[in-house]
RNA sequence: GCCCUGGUAGUCCAACUGGCAGUAGACAAUGGUCUCAAACACCAUACAGUGUGGGUUCGAAUCCCACCCAGGGCACCA
């Protein structure tokens, strides 16, 4: 049978095995060449020599992988594919391109991937490094060699350190709007020019209190403060590494809320200036869109209400209602609300209100337990009932002194705004709701429409019952209006004022997890942080040989947190000197999370080598320089999925910033443009009892699916082994070859679509690397046919059209249509008795950037010597563009009766006349007179009667 | 509940600022060539009026309104 076989299958043929053999051997020689290097302006990486270095620069960026023990799939590299064509494209058009890799090697999966095998994370990465290095290589990708890492090297994350250190010393002057060094805080204070926040005097401080002092200003701190614990995991976690529903985004285990002392980054200094430049990046609105969501950004008011402990502040957005607040909610939590409560009832307190206790204290502590108990989850399922109770204190409404009740209830979060509430039924429905549950009074402060019937009315109206003691009034004003007055009454008052408050929390930083970044931090005798100098960068990680975390029952709540480093004793304790003598110190034992070493890499392709600073200044401003005017500059091309949306690409931002404060960075952006690829997801299949089958061995009969003569259900969704639907690139690249499956993987769509994945539709990319291969090479002798004669005048109109045209489609990233020109010319070609040289040259040229490995070998049998990489892209020439004849399409009432051809420069009332005289369109007429003839030029003629 | 995306042949997808819906492309289907036969390869053929309903227009897949469906984000955020 393989004889016959043999003999049946032309020896020269483009099949899986020769593309083996021809893709091999070109990844040797770029490996050995390293042709898609750029050339830095300075430094060590500078090649003033090489083919593209005076070319306008693109660094072109894909979102690194964590390198799991699975390795790839088919899903995986799909944007790393386009980045790839888009870099070689580009390259080839005469840019100095930078497009490299490296890995993201720290963090969660790694350790929990460790943790399961017993191994060392480091030895894990290691390992996995190796075969996404292997992966990668064998689909060809032409990564830059000088410019690859792991986050987990030393070397690498002395810079992540360094990072930390510049924000642990500077804090946010708001007045210049911008970070600035500790020390000039420092200044500042000792001048006087500054008041210390207690109003105490700065000489008259301990050197404890002065350092406790200026910590309380540094952006990055250590707080006592309302945390998500994760038992499941072991650690904390940040408020975005939280879903919505309550559980990790990780492991997806629960995650309940309790206060702690934790390292915090203070994000939030720089929630407007984050939401503010998302107008100068070239991103999907969706995506900026989130993250304006996430910031939270709202305008209001604060209010103060006083209360016999104080005044108790409120925020609201909705100053113009403020006559209609008829009671005040604090959070459960909130610190006021133990010197508020007396000891006992005020007289005439409804029962609903006391809850039955005896003293407000009573029914305060019992609440308080209560909705600590409470998960996220239940809280929400509650959200419909209002629960609280009443505190026994009230407070003055500061608009018409009225005095109003003060409840706790967990509707209000201490989290958000002051974690104290105005409440205005009339205008709120979640207010409306608590006083119905409370018998509490509603004054409507808004006029609702004519036949409103409902609750509380949301919506815009003239301002009713809002007239002060002392004669202001808001009556009549339309909301807008209404709110403008109040605030400006309140600030004269000095009872309240106009702000911003967002829904951005400070980022949570300190992870109780091993394989992490040790923080470059120790603790001196006072118990003290104190930042280590950069001379004793890194800080590396202890050996040790249990490096799990302390983990919990995922619903034990009630646990706290135990680093893994802490049991590193001999690691821990520490003789420095740090310029006053050698003393004692102690070790931090928190590391970093996962987000630390992927929120600055951009910064280290430019200048991998540089191990003075992260990168040389020259080299930063030539890579992060804006790729148009007024942009924020940064990346020219970042592809990746949107899962990242907020977390990576909300803490890459914030870190930049900062760095750009510092002066260490020129681009206010890290990320000029963003893309993100869409899925690549599969079918799967379940027998009778739910149980996966192989999905490759599915069959479909009569519209419905079989396996082993059983009928089976399908599904859709991710790849994955449980689902027994795992197609992998290695498998690709051996049934087809590397530049099949990149092509097929470009063609099946735009880039930014998720689709599914069909192994069968595969052959349809070979079949046209085949006819390209036909094209060239004899499949029975291995000679090469083409001609040196002229091209007839139709295929070069053609070529140059398609030249045009993929050049475009390849700017815009739209691989797919990119493609299909491809296969239009080719098939063209094939149509051809002899295939001339001058044609078919450019057509490989163009085919390159995604079938690299067939590109090289066909361009190497025209007789060229000499790679690929830097050979310039074809360009149209505009003599075979211009157009001779237009053929225009006749419509008579909408319907097209027949096409005329016009010379192209025809003027409209010739195309007019020219229409009018068809025969088909006379009779389409009957005779009747046009009422109006349209032309469009170059377009149609439409005729209406 | 609110905010984004997106609905085009059996499937994945084309159609530039409204202008001939497919000589954009691919898979699958059907018929054929090659073969003793099959696979591979090659050639050919069909197949939708654009989620639904309305509107603007000489003309709508494209613009507007309402609704339906799918995917994503946020959600007691004051």
């Amino acid at each position: 049978m393989s004889d016959t076989r043999d003999e049946a299958v032309p020896q020269y043929r483009y099949d899986a095995a020769m593309a083996q053999r021809i893709e091999i051997k070109w990844q040797d020689k770029w490996e050995q060449a390293a042709p898609f290097n750029a050339s830095n302006p300075v430094g060590p990486l500078a090649a003033p020599n090489a083919p593209r270095a005076d070319g306008p620069k693109l660094f072109v960026m894909d979102m690194f992988p964590y390198p799991s023990g699975a390795g790839l799939h088919v899903g995986h590299p799909l944007g790393y594919v386009a980045t790839d064509c888009y870099a070689r494209y580009k390259r080839m058009a005469g840019y100095n391109v930078m497009h490299p890799m490296a890995y993201d090697a720290f963090g969660l999966p790694t350790e929990q991937y460790a943790i399961a095998t017993g191994e060392h994370p480091a030895k894990i990465t290691e390992a996995n490094i190796a075969t996404y290095r292997r992966q990668l290589r064998r689909l060809g990708m032409g990564y830059d060699t000088n410019r690859t890492f792991a986050t987990s090297d030393p070397r690498y994350f002395k810079w992540t350190q360094w990072i930390f250190l510049q924000i642990y010393n500077s804090w946010y002057d708001t007045e210049a709007d911008r970070a600035r060094p500790i020390g000039e805080l420092v200044s500042l204070f000792e001048s006087g020019a500054r008041p210390v926040p207690d109003g105490r005097d700065w000489a008259a401080l301990t050197d404890v209190e002065r350092r406790a002092v200026v910590d309380d200003h540094r952006l990055v701190y250590i707080k006592e403060a309302p945390v998500n614990w994760c038992p499941g995991l072991g650690t904390v976690l940040s408020s975005e590494e939280v879903t919505s529903d309550g559980r990790s985004e990780r492991g997806n285990f629960p995650v309940f809320t309790r206060t702690m002392r934790q390292w915090m980054m203070r994000i939030t200094a720089y929630a407007d200036r984050l939401a503010d430049d998302l107008d100068l990046v070239d991103w999907p609105e969706s995506t900026k869109q989130m993250q304006r969501n996430w910031i939270g950004r709202s305008t209001g008011a604060h209010v103060d209400f006083a209360t016999d402990a104080g005044p108790v502040r409120v925020f609201t957005t909705r100053p113009d209602t403020l006559f209609g607040a008829t009671y005040m909610v604090l959070a459960p939590e909130h610190e006021l609300v133990d010197r508020l409560t007396p000891q006992s009832w005020p007289a005439d307190v409804p029962e609903v209100w006391t809850g039955g206790y005896a003293t407000p204290a009573e029914a305060v502590a019992a609440y308080r337990a209560e909705a600590k108990f409470k998960s996220d989850v239940e809280r929400q399922a509650d959200a419909k009932e209002k629960t609280g109770v009443f505190t026994g204190a009230y407070a003055v409404n500061p608009a018409n002194g009225e005095s109003v009740p003060v409840f706790i209830a967990d509707y209000v979060l201490v989290g958000y705004g002051t974690g104290a509430i105005m409440a205005v039924p009339g205008q709120d429905e979640r207010d409306w709701a608590f006083a119905e549950a409370f018998s509490l009074p509603v004054i409507r402060t808004v006029e609702p429409p004519e036949g409103f019937d409902g609750g509380a009315y949301t919506g815009d109206g003239s301002a009713i019952n809002s007239t002060a003691p002392d004669g202001f009034s808001l009556n009549g004003m339309a909301v807008t209006e209404a709110k403008e007055a109040m605030i400006a009454r309140l600030t004269a008052q000095g009872s309240g004022e106009g702000t911003v408050t967002y829904r951005l929390r400070d980022w949570l930083f300190s992870r109780q997890r091993y394989w992490g970044e040790p923080f470059p931090i120790v603790y001196d005798e006072a118990g003290m942080p104190v930042p280590l100098p950069e001379s004793m960068l890194p800080v590396e990680l202890p050996d040790m040989d249990d490096f799990s975390p302390k983990t919990f029952a995922p619903d034990a709540a009630d646990t706290a947190p135990e680093s893994p480093l802490s049991r590193a004793v001999d690691w821990i304790d520490v003789e420095l000197d740090l310029g006053d003598g050698v003393r004692k110190y102690r070790r931090e034992t928190n590391t970093m999370p996962n987000w630390a070493g992927s929120s600055w890499y951009e910064l280290r392709y430019i200048d991998p080598q540089e191990d003075d600073r992260i990168a040389d200044p020259v080299n930063e401003r030539y890579w992060m320089a804006p790729a148009r005017p007024g942009g924020g500059g940064g990346v020219d091309l970042y592809v990746g999925g949107q899962e990242h949306a907020v977390l990576h690409l909300l803490y890459d931002r914030f870190w930049h910033k900062v760095l750009y404060d510092l002066g260490h960075v020129s681009s206010v952006e890290p990320f000029g443009k963003l893309f993100h690829q869409g899925m690549i997801e599969a079918y799967a299949y379940t027998d009778s009892r739910g149980v996966y089958v192989p999905a490759e061995e599915v069959e479909e009969v009569d519209g419905g699916y079989v396996w082993n003569g059983e009928p089976v259900t399908r599904e859709y969704g991710k790849m994955g082994k449980s689902q027994k639907n795992v197609v992998t690139p290695d498998q690709m690249c051996e049934r087809y070859g590397a530049d099949t499956f990149r092509l097929y993987e470009m063609s099946m769509g735009p880039l930014d679509v998720s689709r599914p994945w069909e192994t069968r539709a595969v052959v349809g990319s070979q079949r046209f690397l085949q006819r390209l291969w036909r094209n060239v090479v004899d499949e029975r002798t291995g000679e090469v046919t083409v001609v040196d004669e002229a091209a007839d005048e139709e295929t070069l109109r053609l070529l140059h059209r398609t030249i045009r045209d993929v050049r475009e489609d390849m700017d815009d990233l739209r691989m797919n249509t990119a493609i299909a020109k491809l296969i239009m010319l080719n098939n063209h070609v094939v149509g051809l008795e002899r295939v001339p040289r001058a044609v078919v040259e450019p057509l490989v040229l163009m085919t390159a950037p995604f079938a690299p490995h067939l590109a090289e070998e066909l361009w190497q049998r025209l007789g060229h010597d000499g790679m690929l990489a830097n050979v310039d892209f074809p360009e149209a020439d505009p003599a075979y563009l211009v157009v001779e004849t237009v053929t225009y399409p006749v419509q008579v009432n909408g319907k097209v009766r027949d096409r005329v051809e016009v010379a192209a420069e025809a003027s409209q009332e010739d195309v007019k006349a020219a229409a009018l005289a068809l025969e088909k369109v006379a009779n389409a007429l009957k005779g009747a007179e046009p009422r109006k003839v349209i032309v469009v030029p170059g377009r149609m003629v439409s005729i209406v009667v």
